[in-house]
DNA sequence: GTCTATATTAGGATAGAC
DNA sequence: GTCTATCCTAATATAGAC
């Protein structure tokens, strides 16, 4: 079979696959190409014909994971649904794609701190419109007859609780579980329910 | 005045103070000796005068924000005071400890992801248990009279509740705040009465 | 497109004068 | 103790053969 010449070769996929792994895993700084050329099973200098350099290579994998994050925040929270239907959807696909992609929280919290230029034009490409949904939110608080708590509270509580332990997962392994990490996984699995419980049983007035 | 030759004497200390700026900042690998010696307002061989390597430097800035952040998780909850007493206890003084230091849990969980060897030698030299911390938490949990939940469970939220917003700073001010740092910094000195409040409805069964 | 070999630069570390 | 000058290695990047 002859080789088409296509825009996403095949070479050029695993050099991504590699670039994803090595520089979710050690970020920008602690990335190397010689680890990532090893990881994709080729060498160096081809890296360098398919991105010109290593920030080059770097914008693509960060690109593409904050576009895995970003539009199920976007799309969070602008529907008129029932508030904790909206909020049992979020807590669910969020907790679903980090367990498919457990390190890419705290790649992209550590890259948004090394520049956080990145996340801003990344917003606008994607569209997102944060000031809408906090409005939305706050109206949400009050339709519902919630506990009173700020929308920017209440989103820092739902994002932190659901990507903290993923971010924290090698101290908390170690200091929850005594480095056990089967365990640890073990417990993770359970946030879904125990991250939309503890949020309801916050703010709903009557919990008995 | 004679210069007195002492253990920590003063240059030792601008390297140090120099150190802590840059490691916590930039992390370990994107730490440079250069910038830590300009910092300091010396010059590279003097570092390496004082502290044999970067490892070496590293380690004591390193050392010395774990030994900040951990007696404080450590002597939290073995006292048989009240269980929301504690939390309270717990979360000021959590909170408060960060706001004067905002960015050691970045660079605690960055380093940790790093090497998590780093953080058992820390734990045993501290002499923390956390596996009697785990099961007096329980216990509290059981006496008094809460919604079931692990302490497992209890212990993320409420660190991830007090950590995460500092952890992620730079990306909730742009989201939230629309890159308006004054904003978020008043945001985040409400945070001890939020997160109190937040935990305190969602365990207690009556909250009306 | 893919390789080997090499240039280039950056950054940690050391030698040695003062 | 502090500096300048230099070494050495590692890492990004490029040249050029195939």
């Amino acid at each position: 079979m002859v080789k088409k010449k296509e825009i996403g070769s095949e070479t050029e996929q695993k050099v991504l696959d590699a670039a994803r792994i090595v520089f979710i895993s050690k970020g920008m700084d602690g990335a190397r190409m010689q680890e990532i050329a090893d990881q994709a099973g080729i060498n160096k200098a081809l890296l360098h014909y398919y991105f010109r350099s290593k920030e080059n290579l770097f914008e693509r994998v960060f690109t593409e994971a904050v576009g895995k994050a970003l539009p199920s925040i976007g799309s969070f929270m602008i529907s008129d649904k029932p508030f904790w239907e909206k909020v049992k959807f979020f807590i669910d696909n969020y907790l679903t794609l980090i367990m498919e992609n457990p390190f890419i929280p705290n790649f992209i919290v550590q890259e948004i701190n090394r520049d956080p230029q990145n996340l801003i034009r990344l917003m606008q490409q994607n569209n997102i419109d944060f000031t809408k949904i906090i409005a939305v939110i706050n109206q949400d608080i009050i339709k519902a007859n919630l506990r009173p708590i700020s929308a920017e509270h209440f989103i820092m509580n739902l994002i932190g609780l659901c990507v903290f332990p993923f971010v924290a997962a090698p101290m908390l392994t170690l200091i929850l579980c005594n480095g056990d990490t089967e365990r640890f996984n073990s417990i993770l699995l359970e946030r879904k329910t125990v991250v939309f419980d503890f949020v309801k049983y916050s703010l709903e007035k009557n919990n008995l």
